[in-house]
DNA sequence: AAAGCGTGGAT
DNA sequence: TATCCAAGCTT
């Protein structure tokens, strides 16, 4: 779960997660679908199906219990570099580097190492692998994460308190914000879309799940048109109606949601219908919506049309149809 | 091996 | 508002 996300977000899902699967037998005992809807609002999804897929190869392939050696355990699903070396070092006291993004601005300031992020990586790991002491690997995979994340902060770092600025390059050349190096990032593209909110007499509204693969692959939406870099004409959009409706129309207002790599709009066209649901889709009563495996995105549609009330047709605020 | 993959908080 | 960043992994 902490993999790119924060302690702070990560707190509560932690939380019921356990309570929920407190062991690797119970989460391999799971359904996929269950575990994607706790996972719902904590984004990269695919560590949620990595998860569940290495829980069931730990309980089939391994005795239910983790390897304790970094290569073992580099082979599940979702366990990288990082993940294997903290579970060797925190959880078994192997001596195997854990290399986070703390660890690497360390190392690359303490070693005022120039080649750029993420290519650097190797070379940082290998700087850190001599370093790990035996026993106390575990201690010192904590101690070096929370050097970066206490002390050797990304801006403002505090040299003044940390325990080897004496031999730190970076600091000796005054310019320790200037690493690690990275690499330039790359414009974010504007995609824009329209969301079908379709409800049934009875309340329901039209759901979707996603493709197992790709952005938000697993996860239940409202359906949509595809999201492209230029704005749908209303005739192509009603192309992608999920299925036959009457009284459609747009609703007022936008969403809007960053991604890591695009920024998307959505806008809404609401209508109803009373036809069964096609194959990759259905209807979902209204008071079981919130409890559905429905990524941030997908809550802000919902939001939407909560605020504005969900009764008959509706329309721009300016009575355009 | 560069690109794809979420979200929320801090600055 | 824009940018950065967070206990990275997979293809």
């Amino acid at each position: 779960m902490l993999q790119q996300t924060t302690v702070a977000t990560v707190g509560p899902y932690f939380k019921r997660f356990l309570e929920r699967w407190p062991d690797v037998a119970a989460l391999a005992a799971a359904p996929l679908d269950d575990v994607l809807t706790e996972w719902a609002g904590l984004g990269y999804y695919a560590r949620a199906r990595n998860l569940h897929k290495c829980a069931i190869a730990v309980v089939e392939s391994h005795g239910g219990r983790f390897p304790d050696d970094e290569a073992a355990l580099r082979t599940l699903p979702g366990i990288g570099a990082y993940t294997a070396g903290a579970i060797a070092a925190i959880a078994f006291d192997r001596p195997a580097p854990a290399v986070d993004g703390n660890v690497e601005r360390v190392i690359a300031r303490h070693a005022r190492v120039e080649t750029a992020l993420p290519k650097a990586k190797a070379e940082i790991a290998a700087l850190v692998r001599p370093l790990v002491p035996s026993p106390g690997a575990g201690d010192f995979a904590q101690a070096m994460m929370d050097l970066g994340a206490m002390i050797c902060l990304p801006r403002g770092p505090l040299c003044d308190r940390c325990p080897v600025a004496a031999d730190c390059r970076a600091r000796a050349a005054g310019d320790p914000e200037a690493f690690p190096r990275k690499a330039p990032k790359k414009a974010r593209p504007e995609r824009h879309g329209i969301a079908f909110w379709l409800r049934r007499p009875d309340g329901a509204v039209l759901v979707r799940r996603r493709p197992e693969q790709g952005l938000l692959g697993g996860m239940t939406e409202i359906p949509t048109t595809p999201w492209l870099e230029t704005l749908w004409d209303a005739e192509d959009a009603l192309g992608h109606l999920p299925v036959a409706a009457t009284a459609l129309g747009p609703v007022a207002g936008r969403i809007e949601h960053v991604f890591t790599h695009f920024r998307l709009t959505l806008t809404v066209l609401a209508g109803t219908s009373d036809r069964p649901a096609p194959a990759d889709a259905r209807w979902c009563p209204a008071d079981e919506l919130h409890a559905q495996a429905l990524p941030t995105l997908m809550r802000k549609v919902v939001r939407h049309m909560e605020k504005r009330g969900t009764a008959g047709p509706l329309f721009a605020e300016d009575g355009s149809p």
